[in-house]
DNA sequence: CTGAAAGCGCTTACAG
DNA sequence: CTGAAAGCGCTTACAG
């Protein structure tokens, strides 16, 4: 492996040049007689010589690497996990690449995972994003921010730790018009207990405007139950209808909840769009794949992803970084379609 | 950053001894003698100690990392990703943790993303999933693996790229079985083009020996149409139920084929698992989002990804590796409940 | 069992 | 503009 590893000793070689002079040329630093310039950048090529990226993290010492954590609720499984980390996810590594960085990905729960990639020398900081349920791992990244180590993270800002989020008040509050719009005049709201999980608060908050402002009566339902999300809206829909609330539209405030909450109301004969219009929020894949197909607000996934990349340049090097919520887009599908 | 870091010297400083001691202790390589050896390992935690991973990289010329590839199609986007994958993505980056490896992600389609993580010698090689519909992709790895470069793959074998792959012809086989005795006696088996991909290969060879065995007649069809599987599912039963076929049973041979036929059947106002009953293959988690829910066979994410991991290892070491299937499980949902 | 020293492959002051 | 040299923080023969 090592033995038939091309060197920068090998194009100075080649080159009749020093491996200085390799050096830089190869990084375009300091100015290089062009000549020079040319005959460095000809052996190279044909030596097909690449940069040891260990060798020159170790004297630069800075990576260049991403540590990625995806937090995961210990009730869900990884399987369960909310599609919408998995796909940003890999958003971000496409943004991380684009910029030249590297993503060094690992899932951490409670129970599971360390936070030593940066301690031990592999990358540069942390973009944490996945469920804010975790208080632990939160507060343990904050710690690690408050020690002077890049984090930036998707959801919850605090003090050291910069987060980004999306516009969520506002697009809530669009959602909600939109099923007053088509009609809607008892319209309930079903959220996770929003706890650390400021969105929950922000996307309630922004149903409770619209329903103050139309005059119309609130009916805000959180679930506690320690599953997943899915789970959560099953039974929350359930636990709605069995109060006997008369319904004509829901509006929950994440889509796996909007998910399970269509299908307690198929459990209970109620026909969406028809008795009962539904809305979600966060654009994940699988709303497109129900029955009816659902309405949402989704999120600009691969504009979230750029911004967490570049606010983690921006916290790196000291930089100005942009923490204005990202704004959303409400999709139309046929969960309200009448 | 680099000011504060503390190194073996400190560490060595502390504890009276040499840092090539301090390494041969943290390492726990050669005999030391074992009050020096406390002597050390209480300096090293004294001083939060931890080794830089980058710099013993170096001398030690490999990485303890895996680069993982994330293969995904142009006709796709990263959102529409199939969620098989996402998900055995994150079963692999705990797997590998599990071994003490860390991971780099990255998301690589034809048209984007390199495959230069190890010549730049940040990883000691590659594990590859995803997509098999992008050959030049997988030609790419199947040429690094003819350099001698680590590969091991989830799907697809070849010469030196060594890749396992689910007990596919059986474990159709056991899933039409499963219709058979629920009472379907008109079976399609709906499937994308095998092409490249061995596994859609395998199924319907599933199918035909249970068709073959019962005496059933064959109703294969595949889908061509260049956009994601859902869709695929989509118009392809629409296509067979067009054709007038009389059915009361669906092989898909992907999961999100048959939440596309679901859609399709539930638009031709065909009921299931009523009129026609419903399977598909792989176990991604919106199988139990719709509704009905979907019957399918589950792949074992977690032994899936523990063996990429292990036979990573095993390449990378030239040890035996073990190419065995892995069985998956039928798992028995509303969409044949009969 | 332990230390002094070489070296992994780069980058970057420092002279010239 | 270019080269010789130091050094990033480790591991590992090599002596003792």
């Amino acid at each position: 492996m090592n033995s038939g590893r091309v060197t920068a000793y090998d194009v100075a070689g080649l080159a009749g040049v020093s491996q200085s002079t390799v050096s830089r040329v190869l990084n375009g630093k300091t100015s290089v007689r062009p000549d020079i310039r040319v005959r460095v950048e000809e052996a190279a090529r044909k030596l097909g010589y690449i940069a040891n990226a260990t060798a020159s993290n170790l004297r630069r010492s800075t990576t260049r690497t991403i540590a990625l954590v995806v937090l995961y609720d210990d009730h869900e499984g990884i399987g369960s996990l909310n599609p919408f980390y998995t796909t940003l996810q890999g958003h971000i590594s496409v943004a991380a690449n684009a910029e030249g960085y590297a993503v060094l990905t690992s899932l951490m729960s409670e129970k599971m995972g360390d936070v030593g990639l940066v301690m031990r020398g592999l990358a540069d900081g942390y973009i944490v994003i996945g469920s804010g349920r975790d208080k632990v791992c939160w507060d343990r990244f904050r710690a690690l921010a408050e020690d002077g180590v890049p984090v930036v993270g998707w959801g919850i800002a605090s003090q050291r730790l910069s987060a980004i989020s999306a516009a969520n008040v506002d697009a809530a509050a669009g959602a909600v018009e939109h099923l007053v719009d088509i009609g809607c005049r008892a319209i309930a709201c079903l959220s996770p207990r929003p706890g650390d999980q400021r969105q929950f608060a922000d996307r309630v908050e922004g149903y409770r405007s619209v329903m103050s402002r139309r005059g119309m009566k609130e009916t805000v339902r959180y679930s506690d139950v320690p599953t997943d999300r899915l789970e959560q809206g099953l039974k929350l829909m359930h636990q709605v209808l069995d109060e006997g609330t008369q319904l004509d539209g829901i509006f929950a405030t994440c889509d796996l909840m909007a998910i399970g909450a269509l299908r307690a109301l198929h459990e209970r004969g109620l026909s969406v769009p028809g008795q009962v219009a539904l809305c979600g929020f966060d654009g994940i894949y699988a709303t497109r794949l129900t029955n009816p197909s659902i309405t949402t607000v989704e999120q600009d996934m691969p504009a979230i992803a750029r911004r967490l990349v570049s606010n983690f340049i921006g916290v790196s090097s000291g930089d100005a970084i942009d923490t204005s919520p990202v704004p959303g887009k409400l999709v139309i599908r046929e969960s309200t379609g009448r």
